[in-house]
DNA sequence: CTAATACTTCAAGTCGACTTGAAGTCAAGA
DNA sequence: TCTTGACTTCAAGTCGACTTGAAGTATTAG
């Protein structure tokens, strides 16, 4: 497949795949003249990036998953990911429930709401008590 | 408070404070001198927006839901952003169910393990026909 | 065969989210 | 009172992730 149609089936624009495998994220497997020849294997992978980057992960984390250095895959690199993932799936949930909940919520400010910041987490988790002088 | 404390409350640079500030997301109540006075409440709004960025948002749009436009919040704002968190958390669900499963897979490639892209809902979605001459 | 169109490279530009640096002010403890 | 360290502003710099533009080339439809 040359650049277009991975673009067309990716849904990517060709800059950011030249970018891509700049980085080295992805791979041709040739060229036709000038012209890039990717293979429809490409295809997944740009799925697996795009996916990545919708999850927060950065091309270069992606980019280390992809492509393990060495020979085998760093999988305490992987289960760390998992790891972070479920942190920010309880988190994301958290706000997903704020959210639902602000929105049916009559206090004046979100974050003056007990039970939006008791959702979140967030509530009385330090108190500042300003020095009092002697 | 002054900056400083609000700082070391947060956990955030004070040159990030003046910026989010600057931006609207914060305000100080006051002045002493030319040092900002904060409210303690401050707290929480920084905890609140740092939660946002982390599940993904943009200032932009974490400044949109703390101080609606108009009188009213923006209720179906909240609740489509609340939608969006959902479809990332289907997402990051299965990248962690993903990354779990790679760490203990025998693949030589992520991309090339069925059972990886099988619970990225990756595989096979469109298949590239190469156009045959005729 | 020819012309259009899709590709090529490379440098520079953009955007969000901050950070850094220079130069100056000021509140507070010794 | 004096000094010092924490603050101030404002402009410019950085970083990741791309995008855009200019200038050129080559595949392919007609």
């Amino acid at each position: 497949m040359d650049i277009g149609k991975v673009a067309k089936a990716s849904g990517l624009p060709t800059s950011t795949l030249r970018f891509y495998e700049e980085k080295g994220l992805i791979e041709s497997i040739g060229r036709n003249g000038l012209r890039r020849v990717f293979s429809p294997q490409v295809i997944n992978t740009l799925a697996l990036i795009s996916l990545g980057r919708n999850v927060g992960l950065s091309l270069d984390e992606i980019g280390a998953m992809l492509h393990p250095k060495g020979v085998h895959i760093d999988r305490p690199l992987l289960l760390s990911k998992a790891d972070e993932l479920d942190k920010k799936i309880t988190e994301m949930t958290a706000m997903r429930d704020g959210l639902r909940h602000a929105a049916a919520c009559q206090a004046p400010s979100h974050a003056e709401c007990p039970k939006f910041l008791r959702l979140l987490n967030i509530a009385g988790k330090k108190r500042y008590r300003p020095k009092r002088p002697l």
